[in-house]
RNA sequence: GCGCAUGUGGUGGAAUUGGUAGACACGUCAGACUUAGGAUCUGAUGCCGCAAGGUGUGGGGGUUCGACUCCCUCCAUGCGCACCA
């Protein structure tokens, strides 16, 4: 009998979904595992080999717990809203729905085909309405929410509002820039109130920044804006103030740090986190003048952020950022030309060409000064573009000697430059140390500059100046999209207040459209529905919420996707608790990541869930790049590739093609067979310059490994693999490709070993005239031996996600009990159980074939039997002086004096001594024998 | 610029705590079986050398009886962040 993989692969996919195999239930009885993938985008792409290489990795080890015996919860869905899909629809007329339906189905017919042990049964999708009503029910929650810096936790603002009538701000720790009494807040009008309660709530509307394009009549996303211009037609693209919906993420800022002490990620994946969130201690500190307009005198405060307080005695000038509200209001007569300029260049610039030119330098002075809080000293007031409006309070105290921006700047504009900390200042540049002695420093002199950062905010905060202050970069989430395939939000809006649906009213469907296009006003296209929009409460919310909303929670919906009284029972999501085994690409760091466990957070304060973390291990996979050939250019010409040489990079063409061999050689000949072909992405417009040496013509192409996509030509479709090797041999060959966090080039070549591997185990079993060939002879000492070693190594290596070696472990086993020539039931059903994670078709067939019953799937992971593994002798290493010189069976039993007497006594040794007795016979037992001469 | 990660044969990679560097596989070479093989099997394969032997984990230095592994330093590549006060 032959190895008929394809056969073999859709008989036992089609049993698996007739029986149920892969269905989950919650089981108290049993101990839960969660191994969860990332939500994929189903994309009208498809697969490439890149993107199973997770999917295999948590199918692998989710197989494995569950022969351990862990009720394994193995789920998977669609993150099926987002923009492509809306894209689309807007070039070709096709509704969202369709498209996202027809991609959706083709991705699952992929993913059916490698043979996965997910749950279908549970399969989520975040456009479904009976979803994305608890996605708008979460939202509702987060509106009504107020995070409660005293308890530490989000409430509901109703506990605020009470607390308002009762004293006002008065016992507020974070008052969000709000101070009333209670008498006050009594007055207000309802707007006034709900304005106030705005500032508090976890999901806000407030006014921010965005990229609108007039001739698109639409907001874009950053990376829709290239150069300052539309990426869609390069119309222009100016910064706008629109409303729109904030999550209050900053004030899980602390939380979301200290949480990552206790999940593990990788320290990378922990430090952009870290960074994201970008927490830092400081103070607020206010200067003040008397700023001289054309409208007369007037006094100001500018209130600067500053994490160096210690260094306030060397403030030699302020800035402001052009946005800054009081740029207006100080500007002196003088300078008001100037800085109107100034203002009109920097609003003509995008954030990326802020970003490109970085290092320019460019300012204004507003013609103010403020007074210097601890001397006297007038300080001059700029702006620049270097200040950013949006960190700290968008104004800086500049201390050229310890800062190379505020140095740069400095100079630029002759600024005088006060040094305040002596022979570390050097005048060539800044010293942003904090281990200099101050001096020219009042009452900081003599102070290490460490040590003085808390004299001079107490000194600072006693004086009334200012406040110790922490500060984050990371700003609160937009949470509004000007587009329509998304989640309506459940509000009306009526005399400018925003009032939430009821939680009866959920969901509120998303309603069908015919035009994608945008609305007026920046709106998105549901504005475009009078009928929807408009309701005898008010005018709805006509943007959408934005692709991580779905996103932020779906691993709770898995643990009860049917439920439809509440987003998901407490005791089902109690039950599995966190996410055991998180896989993903990395390109998720900071987004998504950081809003679930934000989410994560929220609905563990309201006591829904009792972990406040959603992914307890995470495990980030590496890109698999593709490869390509280039030609080289020099000149005007195709050169042949030698390794070193500067070139020019040259047309792509396709990987592991015929017309060019193991070395990289192409010959004149084979590239004009090539090029009658499709393969190539371009022919070279350039002349080949073909090297001779009396044979044939030929050139060498440069190898090169990139980012997988279509227009590289280098994407291998994962069903063409599968049709040619079989899924078994495709996973296998996935996991044995290198580390699974590790990025490795994809390269086909290597597939043969693994396809072979699985074809010699067949032959093993099966023989092709006779049959199964398997006896029930008892095993040997040899075979269990063999058996064992690899039923312990293979288990650690799985537990640790270390699928190479194990895979390697595989083959290795194979190969002993080949030479053994070892049939035999006893030894075969143990390895058919520990291979079927790695290998679920050909193992459940052989299972069958074995005469068992049921799936392999329920069968129980072999024990290691220690006592296969235990010998009683070791062939030990010998080095004379750390080199290695001959190799000795000993007795592990043997003491230091027996070691020392058989090694002298062995011929090679006694050659390399040279009759000399050595200092220091080093013995470690199990491992080598070492003598020192 | 800052942060993180990674550098091992022709290739993917192994060496889990400092203890036989190159497991396993691809490729290559030689051979067997064969009408044929792109099937299968056997053997060889880091580099230099006929050999004895030498040498070898990005470069240099150090600790150690012993270093791919630890420390210092430099270089290269990849990823992330980037006027963050």
């Amino acid at each position: 009998m032959e190895y008929k993989f394809r056969e073999i692969e859709k008989k036992w996919q089609a049993y698996w979904k007739e029986h149920h195999v892969y269905q989950v239930k919650n089981d108290p009885e049993k101990k839960p595992f969660y191994v969860l993938d990332m939500f994929p985008y189903p994309s009208g792409a498809g697969l490439h080999v890149g993107h199973p290489l997770g999917y295999i990795a948590s199918d692998v080890f989710s197989r494995y717990k569950r022969l351990k015996g862990y009720n394994v919860l193995h789920p998977m869905g669609f993150d099926s809203f987002g923009l492509p899909a809306e894209q689309y629809a807007l070039e070709t007329g096709q509704h969202p729905a369709k498209t996202t339906e027809q991609n959706i189905k083709t991705f699952k017919s992929q993913l059916e085909k490698i043979g996965f042990s997910f749950d279908w049964d549970r399969e989520v999708q975040t456009s479904d309405p009976n979803y994305y009503r608890w996605t708008q029910w979460i939202f509702l929650k987060l509106f009504s929410s107020w995070y409660n810096k005293t308890t530490n936790k989000a409430e509901p603002v109703e506990g605020l509002i009470a607390e308002f009538e009762q004293s006002g701000t008065a016992n507020i720790q974070d008052k969000k820039g709000c101070n009333f009494t209670a008498e006050e807040w009594k007055a207000f009008s309802e707007k006034e109130q709900q304005d106030i309660l705005m500032n508090f709530r976890l999901a806000y509307s407030s006014f921010g920044e965005v990229n609108w394009c007039e001739a698109l009549g639409t907001v874009l996303a950053n990376d829709e804006v290239i150069n300052g211009v539309s990426e869609r037609g390069g119309f222009p693209v100016e910064k706008r103030k629109m409303r729109q919906w904030f999550l209050r993420i900053t004030d899980y800022a602390d939380r979301l740090l200290e949480g990552l002490e206790r999940v593990e990620y990788s320290e990378a994946m922990k430090e952009m986190q870290r960074n994201w969130i970008g927490r830092s201690e400081g103070a607020e500190v206010d200067f003040s003048g008397v700023a001289e307009t054309k409208d007369g005198k007037k006094p100001f405060t500018i209130k600067v952020y500053t994490t160096r307080p210690d260094t306030i005695f060397g403030v030699d000038f302020m800035v402001l950022a052009p946005e800054h509200d009081l740029v207006k209001e100080i500007t002196s007569s003088a300078q008001e030309q100037a800085i109107d300029e100034y203002l009109q260049y920097v609003k003509s610039r995008s954030d990326r060409e802020r970003m490109a030119e970085a290092r320019q330098i460019t300012g204004c002075f507003t013609g103010a000064y403020v007074d210097h809080p601890f001397m006297d000293k007038k300080v001059p007031v700029w702006i620049s573009e270097y200040v950013l409006s949006g960190y700290g309070t968008g104004a800086i105290m500049a201390v050229p000697c310890g800062d190379e921006r505020d140095f740069n700047f400095a100079k630029h504009f002759n600024i005088p430059i006060t040094n305040i900390i002596g022979d570390a200042y050097t005048g060539e540049e800044a010293n942003p140390t904090k281990d200099a002695i101050l001096e020219n420093s009042g009452f900081l002199n003599g102070m290490v500059m460490r040590d003085a950062i808390g004299t001079a905010i107490d000194r600072i905060e006693k004086g009334g100046l200012g406040t110790r202050k922490v500060n984050y970069k990371m700003h609160d989430a937009g949470f509004s999209r000007q587009r329509y395939w998304g989640e309506p939000f459940p509000i009306i809006w009526k005399d400018e207040i925003a009032y939430p649906l009821s939680e009866n009213d959920l969901p509120l469907e998303l309603p069908h459209v015919e035009k994608y296009a945008p609305g007026k006003n920046g709106e998105g296209p549901l504005s475009n529905l009078e009928d929807w929009v408009n309701t005898p409460l008010g005018r709805r919310e006509t943007s959408t919420m934005p692709g991580y909303a779905g996103s932020s929670w779906y691993f709770l919906r898995y643990t009860d996707p049917h439920n439809n009284k509440e987003f998901a029972s407490s005791d089902a999501m109690n039950y599995w608790g966190q996410v055991d085994v998180y896989v993903g690409g990395t390109e998720h760091a900071v987004g998504h990541l950081l809003y679930s466990r934000m989410w994560t957070k929220f609905i563990y304060d309201y006591g829904y869930i009792s972990f406040d973390e959603p992914y307890k291990k995470l495990i980030n996979q590496g890109m698999i790049t593709g490869k390509s050939y280039f030609f080289t250019k020099s000149g005007d010409k195709i050169v042949s590739y030698k390794e070193g040489a500067e070139y020019e990079m040259m047309v792509r063409f396709k990987y592991g093609h015929k017309a060019v061999d193991s070395t990289g050689k192409l010959t004149k000949k084979a590239f004009e067979e090539f090029l009658k072909e499709d393969s190539i992405h371009e022919a070279p417009q350039f002349e080949i310059d073909w090297m001779n040496d009396g044979g044939e013509e030929y050139i060498y192409v440069k190898e090169e490994a990139e980012k997988m996509s279509k227009s590289k030509f280098n994407v291998d479709n994962p069903d063409d693999l599968v049709y040619k090797y079989g899924a078994d041999t495709f996973r296998m060959y996935e996991m044995f490709l290198g580390p699974i966090e590790q990025s490795k080039p994809w390269d086909t070549k290597g597939i043969e070993g693994v396809n072979r591997f699985l074809k010699k185990l067949w032959r093993l079993f099966m023989d092709e005239e006779k049959g199964l060939i398997v006896t029930d002879e008892p095993a040997t000492d040899a075979e269990l031996r063999v058996l064992h070693k690899a039923i312990k190594k293979i288990g650690e290596d799985t537990e640790r996600f270390s699928f190479n070696t194990a895979v390697s472990a595989f083959m290795i086993l194979l190969n002993e009990l080949s030479d053994l020539k070892c049939r035999k039931k006893e030894i075969l059903t143990p390895l058919l159980i520990i291979l079927s994670p790695y290998a679920p078709h050909i193992t459940e067939e052989l299972y069958h074939a074995l005469g068992y019953e049921g799936s392999v799937v329920t069968a129980q992971y072999p024990q290691v039997k220690e006592q296969y593994l235990v010998e009683s002798e070791k062939e030990y290493p010998v080095s004379v002086n750390g080199k290695l010189r001959t190799k000795i069976f000993i007795s592990l039993e043997a003491t230091q004096e027996e070691v020392e007497s058989i090694v002298m006594d062995n011929e090679v040794i006694k050659k390399w001594i040279e009759g000399k007795k050595p200092k220091k016979v080093i013995y470690v037992k199990n491992k080598m024998i070492n003598l020192v001469i």
